[in-house]
RNA sequence: UGUCCUGUGGUGUAAUUGGCAACACGUCUGACUCUGGAUCAGAAGAGUCCAGGUUCGACCCCUGGCAGGACAACCA
């Protein structure tokens, strides 16, 4: 484990640590801490699913237990080995480790077959041959009571016999179920005689076409909780009112010993954006966006290719706290945990992404120096690298103003600038074109003033490329998806894809130090005064490609806004 | 007009189980700075959904309200 979750602060403990400590503290796990991951291999995994994972793999690890990852893959028609792999990847690279415990539902199918007929033959089970539509009829509203099912009495043998011929696939998908016998006034929805089995014709991803029938969530979740003898299963909060029912199939499985328990917890939102799974594969298919990996996803592998580290997401998801009660995250709390990563741990570059000419005019033609840049100011033993300066350089654009408002640091006309690791140059006067934009800056330099020989103080400090020397790089600038805190929060009639940011991604050519020519796929970087950047995956030799992780805190942009 | 869950600064989470509310993000000052970054110092901001009650004392216990959320797939 890393040094920031070593050093969490463990004054309080959240309340599944304070349910496990007294769990530990009064043995009832037999000194055990068992939990799991359990996705449904049917999308990809997103910032809310990274909280669960480091809940579950952090709980086990806090208190020397173990996490299994098991994929609760029980409806084969939605699900898919790709989703297997994409999701195994995003774990590992979140940097949690599920050891041997690679699990499946689908490898306790036989198990839970056989538990299955031994409710029936208790007579807490039984077939029904009512349609979908009669069940969803039959089943009532939360404030009215349900029907008893005309087959709920129906002999053992005979559900033991239909229930043998459901799975030898003898009858059509939908024509029969399993059901739990238990309660059809209950005010719990799910006690009202929930299906177990389905019949489903399909072919399953790992079981192929062994099975014609397949369990249902609560059913299979439970018992293989169970049947890996997990101690704390922890879910999200709509799960609560399944609990009744995942403690009854317990209860009349006779399960006394290593008896899991589920607890709810609350689903981690984020603001500026949205993170249902239904609603991500809109803007998928829609094509508002470029895949499930485009950075703008709050997905796992959206925000890696966006250039956030594993770390940041831990820290976040320790941060954000885990409770009972719904919340909504500030986007800014992750933005501020990549950038304390990044700080620490990217190395520095100028980049100039808008760039205008500057010419100093008193600098030889054709003399070149190579200056020294730290690497990382805060990792000063990583040493330093090398930096062309010569006559001609570019410069940021909004780094001058011919006419500057008060606290304005930078250059203007007259002005005196220090470009950074070089020298303290004047703006003596500037060229413009026909229509009136600024096309070279024209300085002079002080040769007194180069970078470590001089003590002069001037208020700004300019990043720069040299011209000559400087390498184009594709930027791609990306900013939040939406632009309003909730795209859910719609008049009437409204698409939460109306409140989409048209400027999430700006596409631009910048102009970068030739030192990062041959960075490779995923480095990341802080471009000095602008934000943290890494290499995308369209990036190739001879063609960078760089995107924007996130700005850096700009306060001269802040205090501008008002 | 059902059942269950949840209400603490703008946001999120605490309060060692009854001793007048802490931390983080954000916001705002100031210092420092060859990144208007980082760092450092400081400030503002809640009296804990409301009303009663118990108690010397309540965020915490009790009663009654109010508000928000979840639940009626052969999804998970």
């Amino acid at each position: 484990m890393k040094e920031e979750e070593k050093n969490k602060q463990t004054g309080s403990l959240n309340f599944l640590e304070q349910v496990i400590t007294k769990d530990l503290e009064q043995g009832n796990t037999k000194g055990r801490v068992h939990t799991r991951f359990p996705p449904e291999p049917n999308g990809y995994l997103h910032i809310g699913h990274a909280k669960s994972i480091c809940l579950n793999f952090g709980l086990a690890n806090k208190y020397n237990g173990k996490c299994n990852l098991r994929f609760d893959d029980t409806n084969p028609t939605k699900e898919s080995i790709e989703y297997v792999n994409s999701i195994k990847e995003d774990i590992r690279w979140l940097g949690f480790d599920w050891e041997d415990r690679e699990y499946y539902a689908s490898d306790y199918f036989d198990k839970l077959y056989e538990m299955a007929r031994y409710l029936i033959k208790k007579g807490k089970a039984y077939v029904c041959e009512m349609t979908g539509e009669e069940i969803a009829a039959g089943r009532g509203t939360p404030s009215t009571p349900g029907k008893i099912s005309p087959w709920r009495d129906r002999p053992v043998e005979e559900s033991l016999d239909l229930f043998d011929r459901m799975k030898k696939g003898e009858f059509p998908d939908g024509s029969k179920v399993l059901r739990a016998k238990i309660y059809m006034a209950s005010p719990n929805m799910h006690m009202r005689d929930p299906v177990m089995y389905r019949i489903m014709h399909a072919r399953h991803h790992r079981t192929q076409d062994k099975w014609c029938i397949y369990p249902m969530y609560d059913w299979a979740h439970g018992q293989s909780d169970y049947l890996e003898n997990i101690t704390h299963s922890i879910c999200t909060l709509e799960f609560e009112v399944h609990r009744p029912l995942y403690d009854w199939f317990l209860d009349n499985l006779d399960v006394k010993v290593n008896r899991p328990r589920q607890f709810e917890f609350a689903r981690l939102n984020l603001n500026y954006t949205v993170m249902s799974k239904r609603k991500l594969l809109e803007l998928v298919e829609g094509d508002y966006v470029s895949g499930w990996n485009d950075p703008r996803m709050p997905t796992i592998s959206g925000l890696r290719r966006r250039g956030y580290t594993p770390a940041s997401i831990r820290v976040f998801s320790e941060k954000v706290g885990v409770a009972k009660r719904e919340n909504v995250i500030d986007m800014a709390l992750l933005e501020h945990c990549v950038r304390e990563d990044l700080n620490k741990n990217s190395e520095r570059l100028m980049a100039v992404l808008d760039p205008v000419k500057l010419v100093i005019d008193n600098y030889p033609d054709d003399k070149t120096e190579i200056l020294e840049g730290i690497r990382n100011p805060e990792r000063p033993e990583q040493g330093h690298r090398n930096i062309p300066f010569s006559k001609t350089l570019y410069i940021e654009r909004k780094d001058f103003m011919e006419d500057p408002p008060k606290k304005f640091f930078r250059l203007a006309p007259g002005r005196e600038v220090r470009l950074k690791y070089a020298y303290i140059v004047k703006c003596e006067n500037v060229v413009k074109d026909s229509a009136g934009n600024v096309t070279e800056i024209h300085c002079t330099y002080d040769p007194e003033t180069r970078s470590g020989n001089s003590t002069k103080k001037v208020k700004g400090t300019l990043h720069w490329v040299s011209a000559g020397h400087a390498v184009e790089a594709e930027v791609r600038l990306y900013d939040r998806l939406f632009d309003v805190e909730d795209p859910t929060d719609l008049p009437e009639g409204g698409d939460f894809k109306d409140n989409l940011n048209p400027d999430s991604l700006q596409i631009i050519k910048g102009l970068v130090e030739p030192s990062v020519k041959d960075a490779k796929q995923g480095e990341r970087y802080q471009f000095e005064r602008t934000g943290y950047f890494c290499i995308d995956p369209d990036s190739k030799p001879g063609k960078l490609v760089f995107n924007r992780t996130v700005s850096l805190r700009d306060s001269w942009a802040k205090m501008h806004k008002k």
